[in-house]
DNA sequence: CATCAGGGCCCTG
DNA sequence: CAGGGCCCTGAT
């Protein structure tokens, strides 16, 4: 595995738009625990690489909910160019949705009752990806069919192998290889990792990227219904897969077309306090209550429910999780 | 020990 | 468009 020691060499500050939620954006309890980042409160480190190059980030909270600043410190192993550290900047905005404008969601939870108190205590969450378009569908397609003892297992195998391990600030994390270095990998040899059939889904996945069957950048200016569309036509990604993408790389806040079943059981309780509610009928509440903002809003109630599990056992929950 | 379903997807009929 | 098969693992 390859390794890089990387050194500081720049910062710089972003503001949000407010209101903004560092810790609930950075951090999501729900997601499987990876080695691609760490956080802790008030402070995140992450990899990203821009070209060929990678790069360590450390980002913290240098403000409050209302007058949000964030800082950065960009760590590599040499100078980093104006027009790099530009790319960098606008990459983080996109990835966290920091211009996101939150005036008409936040009229809407007022409106709603019931839920107020979770929108309120986690006021300016956004959904967020820390990874670039290829790195995000890895983590999709290890996620498909497993329980997340096995996912995490899966992810580590794959980034000890083939990821790039780096050392900065004290910390050590991963970052996702590129799609060329999969060309000399053959589907046996990924197969040895125990991925099962998902190795001729990273394998093609891959052989897409490097033939440029996908544009990460031209996917972000597409409405939702094209985006996909186009990511539909890979092999390997279906309609979960590609809810995760559109929803936390892309930032549609309105997709809620797809409910997988370990989900449904979840929303059930969350939403009518019963064991096994239609999915139809779930769907349709959503759309009716929260509109174009369906998505961010579920995701609220879905996040809250998993950080209230940090620190209180919750019976039902535990049973639907499957480690 | 054997069997089975799981935080989907592809392929077939 | 419904249903079988797929990799592996832990649960039963």
């Amino acid at each position: 595995m390859k390794s890089l020691k990387l050194v500081k060499q720049e910062e710089f500050f972003i503001k949000p738009t407010s209101p903004f939620n560092f810790d609930a954006t950075f951090h999501k309890p729900a997601h499987f625990p990876s080695a691609l980042e760490i956080w802790k409160s008030g402070k995140f480190w992450q990899g990203i690489r821009i070209g060929e190059k990678l790069f360590g980030l450390k980002i913290e909270d240098k403000g409050d909910i209302d007058r949000p600043l964030i800082k950065i410190n960009v760590y590599c192993n040499q100078k980093i160019n104006k027009n790099t550290l530009v790319l960098i900047q606008k990459e983080i905005i996109w990835r966290y949705d920091l211009n996101f404008q939150s005036k008409e969601f936040d009229e809407l939870c007022k409106k709603d009752k019931r839920f107020f108190p979770v929108f309120q205590k986690w006021r300016g969450m956004r959904n967020s990806c820390a990874y670039e378009l290829y790195g995000l569908l890895v983590v999709g397609i290890v996620l498909q069919n497993a329980t997340v003892r096995r996912t995490v297992q899966m992810m580590d195998a794959l980034l000890k192998n083939y990821g790039v391990e780096l050392v900065f600030d004290r910390q050590v994390i991963y970052w996702c290889w590129q799609p060329k270095d999969m060309e000399q990998v053959s589907e046996e040899e990924l197969r040895a990792l125990k991925i099962g059939y998902r190795a001729k889904f990273i394998k093609k996945l891959s052989q897409d990227f490097v033939e440029g069957k996908v544009d990460e950048f031209v996917l972000r200016k597409m409405p939702k219904e094209d985006i996909k569309k186009e990511l539909t036509k890979l092999y390997g990604v279906g309609p979960e897969t590609a809810r995760i993408l559109i929803a936390e790389a892309f930032h549609k806040y309105d997709e809620f077309d797809h409910i997988a079943p370990w989900q449904q059981k979840i929303y059930s309780m969350l939403f009518y306090n019963e064991p096994l509610v239609d999915a139809k009928i779930i769907k349709e509440d959503i759309i009716k209550r929260y509109g174009k903002y369906s998505m961010l809003a579920v995701s609220y109630i879905w996040e809250d429910i998993f950080w209230r599990r940090k620190n209180e056992h919750i019976e039902w929950l535990e049973k639907e999780i499957r480690l």
